[in-house]
RNA sequence: GGAUGAAUAGCUCAAUGGCAGAGCAGCGGUUUGUUAAGCCGCCGGUUGAAAGUUCGAAUCUUUCUUCAUCCGCCA
């Protein structure tokens, strides 16, 4: 068996016990022709790995280069130096990959963000894109473990479309239809009977219409796969392939449902806190040591550590529409002129009025619900003053808004209503208005954007540096 | 889509109209219990692309490309 290795996080988190093991990883320094510092993924920590001088070939010491792929055999002992407490006393070495120096790109410094976002095939072997990773998947993972504990049904919905009445975004369309000689409609227009599906068809921008028809059956679903958007978002928290959560609750209203997505958001935390305390210290000290170069006042007032413990420790702050903008009008900003963009009831809060409350005001998570109604998405309930929708979002510091969710419109009159008041094609929606003919209830959801909720447990600044291969604008590489 | 800024060696940067340079990496040697090892030496450039101004352009002008930050759209 060629796999006989022991995970090097295995190791580390053990005791020395002078026997031997076999480990494979990847060299990130090799230092007086001694001493290797060896990675396998499994953890931000190398083990070192030493070779007594003059036990071995004067060749192979060549060919232990920066991220050569090595199998060592030998014994753990621990560590005669300082800087960690054990270390292999290596018998055997076998390159199991030769790595060119000259050519690798990676050295063992600091490089840019933008310069690891160019090869971004290699930046896993980066101590920051290593824990930015694995955060990562644990993230993913306790996503599934609360929602399977929950009793959650793991719904998944289709990636091609043919619906383009959720409005959510610009769309990217599925087609297999030549550019040129494109077959016509007598009017002119792109006829998508020939096409593949004989209609015309998009990649999809939520799952949530088809996960309301799952709820109306199972009580209660969830949905998280890759999510698109044609948009041409140029912002370090936009992608144009994301990965989003998209709970919907039968039986639910729109408290339920911040409820579910605080104790949501803090579980997720909190298992990555459990799970990954070394990568969060490692990106933690990473994000201080970058803070050190801003001027005094743009610095954060908590570490990346102490921020998730606030976050946990603490009650999101929960306030209406109507509230945040009476905040916001009777604030020192407001009055010394401070924003760009005016305040009044009605308006689509800009970025620098959630920025406002979320960072300046309450200084926490920030959840706010009962938005104008024309300002939201059809299919949100509206509410008995007629004029506002129960509708919550939830705005992170630093991020922005991270989750944006509703109570649905169950009644079938006001949906229809609302439907053709925004110009909703009802006839292409049949199979959406059938949950709300045959056995209706209350219920509601949120969409929670994956690689922002990254974002804001890695501390990373921008969404291009938490997705393995982040499609933007101008962007598909790998 | 809009605004602003940037692009010089593999990487991080310097050179403000007058001979393109440093640190790191790499290579050769040396040292050997190191921690992004030390010491000596060597290698390294179509200054993002194209055009223009000028005796002379990395530097000034125009266009283009890419990247970053902020804004808009949103998760």
């Amino acid at each position: 068996m060629f796999n006989k290795r022991v995970k090097i996080k295995e190791l580390l988190n053990g005791e020395p016990k002078e026997q031997e093991v076999v480990v494979m990883g990847w060299v990130r320094t090799f230092r007086n022709n001694q001493f290797v510092a060896l990675n396998d993924g499994s953890c931000n920590s190398n083990i070192q790995v030493v070779l007594e001088l003059g036990r071995f070939e004067e060749d192979l010491l060549k060919r232990i280069t920066t991220s050569a792929s090595l199998k060592v055999t030998g014994n753990v002992i621990p560590s005669l130096g300082k800087g960690q407490k054990l270390e292999i006393k290596a018998t055997a070495v076998e390159i199991l990959g030769d790595s060119d120096a000259e050519k690798y790109p990676l050295q063992p410094k600091k490089h840019s963000l933008e310069f690891l976002r160019e090869i971004a095939h290699l930046r896993f072997r980066t101590n920051t894109f290593g824990s930015v990773f694995r955060i990562r998947h644990s993230l993913a993972f306790a996503i599934h473990k609360f929602f399977h504990e929950k009793g959650f049904l793991y719904l998944h919905t289709p990636i091609i479309t043919a619906s383009d009445a959720e409005g959510a975004g610009e769309m990217f369309r599925v087609t297999t239809l030549p550019f040129d000689q494109t077959p016509r409609n007598e009017d002119g227009t792109v006829n998508f009977k020939e096409d593949f599906f004989g209609k015309s068809t998009n990649l999809t921008v939520s799952g949530q219409l088809e996960g309301e028809l799952g709820a109306t059956a199972f009580g209660e679903i969830y949905t998280f796969g890759p999510t698109f958007r044609a948009e041409n978002s140029n912002t370090a928290r936009h992608l144009a392939e994301f990965w989003m959560i998209e709970p919907e609750m039968a039986f639910c209203d729109l408290e339920d449902n911040m409820n579910l997505a605080e104790e949501f958001i803090k579980y997720i935390i909190r298992f990555a806190m459990e799970n990954n305390r070394e990568d969060l210290e490692f990106l933690s000290q990473r994000l201080a040591d970058e803070e050190k170069q801003l001027p005094q006042d743009k610095r954060s007032e908590m570490g990346l550590i102490e921020k998730l413990e606030f976050v946990l420790n603490n009650n999101f702050e929960r306030i209406t529409y109507t509230e945040a903008i009476d905040i916001l009008l009777q604030s020192p900003a407001y009055k010394k002129k401070k924003f760009q963009y005016d305040v009044k009831w009605g308006i689509d809060m800009q970025s620098e009025h959630e920025r406002y409350l979320v960072e300046k005001h309450f200084k926490k998570p920030v959840i706010v619900t009962n938005y104008p109604k024309d300002i939201k998405a059809f299919y949100m309930r509206l509410n008995e003053d007629g004029k506002t929708v129960a509708a919550m979002d939830i705005l992170a510091p630093g991020i922005g808004e991270i989750v944006g969710g509703s109570q649905r419109e169950e009644r079938l009159d006001r949906l229809e209503q609302r439907m053709a008041e925004m110009h909703v094609p009802a006839t292409e929606m049949d199979w959406y208005l059938d949950t709300r003919r045959f056995g209706s209830v209350p219920h509601a959801g949120f969409g929670l954007g994956f690689e922002r909720m990254v974002q804001f447990v890695t501390g990373m600044g921008n969404i291009r540096d938490v997705i393995a291969f982040p499609r933007t604008p101008k962007n598909c590489e790998f």
